[in-house]
DNA sequence: CAAGACACGATTGTTGACAATGTTGTGACC
DNA sequence: GGTCACAACATTGTCAACAATCGTGTCTTG
C-alpha cells in the first residue's frame, strides 16, 4: 500500500496536479488514499530521496520547488545523460528499434502538423525513454528517469511556456534517429547532448519573452 | 530520528560493515537505534529509493546486491557524470580551488609513497568529492553521489581486489589538475571519463586475475 | 492602537499493539 | 527414509493512540 500510495503521489506531482509548493497533509492524503498515516509517511521519505518532496522538520512536507537556475542545472545533468543514451542507443540498437524509432518520429510530425500539442508531448516523452531503454543499461535509465522527474517539477510550472516551440525538435529527432540507425555513436551521443541544451536554451529564451509575468504569476499563486 | 537511522545505514552499508546480500530486520535495527519500528521503516524507504536496500514484499529488505554486470553499468554512468564534473570544474575552478586540489595531489602522491592505501582511498574519494563540489552543480552533486554509493555496494565486495592497484591513477591524477587548472573543459572532461573507464577496467582486470576465487568465496559466504 | 504573551487547535513524530504473511520445525504417512 | 501437511514461531504490514512541536488567534498591557 506504501507502493500504491508513492507511485500515485509521484503521478500527482510529476503531473502538476499537485502545485509545486503544495503542503501534503499525512491525514489528508491517508484518507484519500483510504490507509493510515504509516504508508503515506513511509511514500514522503521516498518521495523526498527522490528529490520530488522536502522535509521540514514538524513543518509538514512539501512538494519540491525547482528555481530556474535549478532546472539548468539539471538539464546540464540530464544532457550529460542523453549524451550517453545516444551513445549507447546507437551501439546496441537492433533493426526492429530502428522501425520502431522511425515510426515514433512519423508519428510526432504527423502530431505535429495537426498542431496536437498534448498528444505530441506524451509521444516527445515516450521517445526519449525508448532511446533510454535501447541504452540496454538499467542505472542509466534509473538516473535519467529520475532526473526527468525532477525537470518535470519546474516544466509543470511554465507549462504554457513551452507549447510555442514545439517546431524546432522535429528535425533534431530525425538527426538522432539517422546517427542511432547508422551506429554513428559519436554523433548520436554529440546530438542527444546537443537536443537537451538546445531544450533547455528554448526554454530559458521562452522565459525571457513571456516568462517574467508568469513566473510573477506563479510566484503569487503558490500558498 | 529517521535522519539518523538512514544516516547511520547508509554509512554501514556503504563502509561495508554490513554485507551486501544480508537481510535487514526491523525489530534488530530499531532496538540498536533505541527507537521505533517506524523510523527504521521510513529509512529503509529512503535507502530504497536511494537504490542501496530492495524490498521484497512480506520478506523484509536486503541490502543490494551488485553483481559486475551492474556494476559495469554504473561505472558508465559514472564516466559520463564525471566527464561533466570535469567540463563544469574547469569552468568555475578558482585560484584557491586550485591550490587545495593540487595540495590533495601531492598528499595522496606520499601517501602512495608509503603504502599508506587505506589513506590513499580516503583521499581519493575526497579527491573526486572536491571536484564534484567544484562543479558547483547541486544536481550533479546529489546524482554523483548517489551513482558513487551503489558503486560502493559492489566495491566493497571486492575490496581485497582495488588494493593491487593504486598505482596507475595518480598520472590521471596529476593531469586532470593541470586541465582543470587551464581551464581546458574539453581535455578535462575527457580525462575524467577516462579516468572513471580507466578504473572499471582495472577492475575487470584485477577480477580476471584473482576475483574468480574471490566471487566465488563471495557467493559461499553471503547468507 | 500596536506589540508581546499566552493558550488553543492542528499537525507531525513516535510508539506499542494487532492482523497478515512467510518461515521453520515436527510429525504422520507413503 | 523421504516427503507432504500442519502447526508454532518469527517477521512484516498496518493501524490507532499518545507526546511533542508549530502556527494562530486572542487577550492583555504599555
Amino acid at each position: 500500500m506504501t507502493a500504491r500510495a508513492h507511485q500515485e503521489l509521484e503521478r500527482q506531482i510529476v503531473s502538476g496536479e499537485i502545485r509545486g509548493g503544495s503542503k501534503l497533509k499525512e491525514c489528508e492524503l491517508a484518507k484519500s488514499f483510504g490507509v493510515s498515516r504509516g504508508p503515506v509517511r513511509e511514500a514522503f521519505r521516498a518521495l523526498d530521496q527522490a528529490g520530488l518532496v522536502r522535509f521540514e522538520k514538524n513543518r509538514g512536507v512539501f512538494v519540491r520547488q525547482v528555481s530556474l537556475e535549478e532546472a539548468s542545472d539539471i538539464y546540464e545533468v540530464r544532457a550529460s545523460l542523453e549524451g550517453l543514451i545516444g551513445r549507447l542507443a546507437a551501439r546496441r540498437i537492433d533493426a526492429e528499434q530502428v522501425r520502431q524509432l522511425r515510426s515514433l518520429v512519423a508519428n510526432m510530425a504527423l502530431l505535429h502538423a495537426s498542431l496536437d500539442e498534448a498528444a505530441y508531448f506524451a509521444l516527445n516523452i515516450e521517445f526519449h525513454a525508448l532511446l533510454a531503454r535501447m541504452s540496454r543499461n538499467a542505472a542509466l535509465v534509473a538516473t535519467y528517469k529520475r532526473t526527468i522527474n525532477e525537470l518535470d517539477l519546474f516544466r509543470r510550472q511554465t507549462l504554457a511556456l513551452d507549447t510555442s516551440n514545439i517546431t524546432l525538435s522535429t528535425a533534431e529527432h530525425l538527426a538522432i534517429v539517422n546517427a542511432v540507425a547508422a551506429r554513428d555513436e559519436d554523433l548520436a551521443a554529440e546530438l542527444m547532448t546537443a537536443h537537451a541544451l538546445q531544450s533547455c536554451r528554448r526554454l530559458h529564451a521562452a522565459i525571457a519573452r513571456n516568462g517574467a509575468a508568469n513566473a510573477a504569476d506563479n510566484a503569487v499563486r503558490q500558498p
